[in-house]
This record gives structure tokens, sequence and C-alpha cells, in this order.
DNA sequence: GCCTCATGTGATGTATGAAATTACAAGACT
DNA sequence: AGTCTTGTAATTTCATACATCACATGAGGC
């Protein structure tokens, strides 16, 4: 099964975003995810609307985030893309006449609505800012005493 | 996102396996299934291994289950299939050199990895009796008094 | 004004993996 | 022997996330 990059990607850029006051351009953070600008202006589009992320265009433009990270939560920007799927399971039939089929769903269902619940309100407890709290322990951790690689 | 909907084939088929003694063909489970006998052979073949259903080749032959319902789990199950990924999203790369991004992934790992125990927690608890159970409720709910459809 | 740099977005191409199909070997009953 | 079944490898199909292409639009710099 594929899996859906995007939430880790916008995440990422988002803090190295907060990291600078210059707008970033989409090709340099398609550099900085091994991506392209074009998916980059993509999945940053629902940032925009969300009113995370603001976009000039011309010399000297591109993306600048317009919140502080302590204002911007996991589910924010989960929420931006469009509230994707989070299971890589579902049912080979959304609407059975089978009786079994239909209570095979339902317990499915029942199991994938709590753990979405539940993941859900721990995304809603994530800040961006923890996420570069953690960075700065990465940092001083592994790489006391020398410039560190934030590409 | 395309998904998995082997667990919930599985569990059908397991289901209406058990409502009879006689060997069911995997030709009959694929048009129970709308699927392809030779998916279902693939997708029996864990259950088999697993120690949970028989085949028999030649005439009469076919799938049995060798288990009853109150001894399988929908756990039993999800690993038959040889525990594929629960979580439809995934990391951009999975042994970055960048910290942001390493903090990145251990968020959403952090986040994955509770949620995935919950589940399969809860997957460890609901036995295909459960659902045959719930199977007998729909039909004395909706079909009251004249044959049920369990196709 | 014109050129360059940037975003915005529709259209198309590519890669991946689940599912479907094809093909054939082997076992079991009649 | 002939038919019905499973067991599997090989191949094709199909959906879709991601990449690329093409071009319009807006914002400096000259």
């Amino acid at each position: 099964m594929r899996q859906d990059t995007r939430l880790s990607r916008l995440l990422h850029v988002l803090l190295h975003m907060a990291q600078t006051d210059a707008p970033m351009t989409s090709q340099h953070i398609a550099e900085m995810l091994g991506s392209n600008a074009v998916v980059v202006r993509r999945i940053m589009a629902g940032l925009r609307e969300g009113g995370y992320v603001e976009a000039e265009r011309g010399h000297g433009g591109g993306w600048r985030i317009i919140r502080r990270t302590e204002e911007i939560t996991v589910l924010d920007v989960y929420r931006s893309l469009g509230s994707p799927d989070l299971f890589a399971f579902g049912f080979s039939n959304p609407q059975p006449s089978c009786l079994v089929e239909q209570s095979v769903n339902a317990t499915i269902a029942e199991s994938t609505e709590t753990a979405t619940a539940a993941i859900l309100e721990k995304f809603a407890t994530l800040r961006l800012s923890q996420i570069e709290a953690e960075v700065q322990e990465r940092m001083s951790k592994r790489t006391r005493g020398r410039a560190a690689d934030l590409g």
C-alpha cells in the first residue's frame, strides 16, 4: 500500500519556514523535500486557504509563515490537506446487501472511528512549537559544539 | 488513497464459511465477494498457515473453517494477512539526515504507534462469534418473519 | 515597456501496489 | 481417463500519489 506523505512533508516545510523571516520559494522548498515545486505549491494551497501561510509573487517572493508555531497544531495541518483518510484499509463494498458484510463493515468502522478520534485528538494537542523544541533537543544532543545540519 | 480491502473480505468469507459444514470452493467464495478465485486462494493461504481453515482438493473439495468462531479474533485474521500497514500516511523519507525531518517523523511515529497499539488491542478482543451475533441481530431486526438474504 | 522571477493551475506522464486474469502443475474423487 | 479442485508463478489491469509540462497571471528590476 502506497502511503500519503503529504502530512510529513507539510510539517517539515512549515518548520523550516518558521526558522527564517525571508520568503522561501517553492523551488527551494522542493529541493529540501526532494520533491517538485509544483507539488509544493499544490500542498501549500490548503495552508494558504487556512490562513497559516502567505505567498508573494515576483522577485524576492515566495512562501512565508504568518502564524506563530504555538498557534498551529498538527490537526490544523492535517485539515489543510483536506482531512485525507487515516487508515489504509477499508470496506470492499460500502453499501452491501449481504447482512454478514454489513456486520463486518460495522465492526471495522467502529474500530477505525475510535482510533481516528483518538489520533485526531492527539493531533489537536501537538503544536509546531513542540516539534521545534524537539529539534532543539536533537541539535544539542547530537551536534553539540558544531554547526547543525538543518538541510 | 486506495484502500486495502483484504481484512474486510477475509472476515466476510470466514463468517460465511462458519455458517455451513460443507466445503466452499474458491469460485463460490469469489462470487460472494465479487472477486476472483485466485485472489481468494491467495488471501486464504495465510489463514491456512495459521491453522484457521483447511482446503481439500478434487470433487466436493473446497475451504472449511476448522476453528470455532469464538476461537478466532479479528487480530488473528489481520495477522494472517501478514500484518499490513494500518495507516494511510507515512514518512516521505525513512532515514532523514535533516534534524527537522527527524523530529517530524518521531512526532508522527509516536502518534501512529499509540493508535496502532490501541486498534490492535481492540482487534484482539473482537471475536468472529461477536460479529456472528450482530448478524443475528440485524436479521431479526430487518427481516423478521421472512427468509434472510445471506448472499 | 519589457524582461525575469515568482505563484496558480490545468493537463499529462510515471511509478507503485492491490486486484484481476491467465496459465499450468498437482491432488482427489467418479 | 476425465473432471473438479487447490496452489502458484507470471502477467495484465487499474487506481492514484507524485512528478512533469505548459502556460497564464502578478510583481519587481532594468
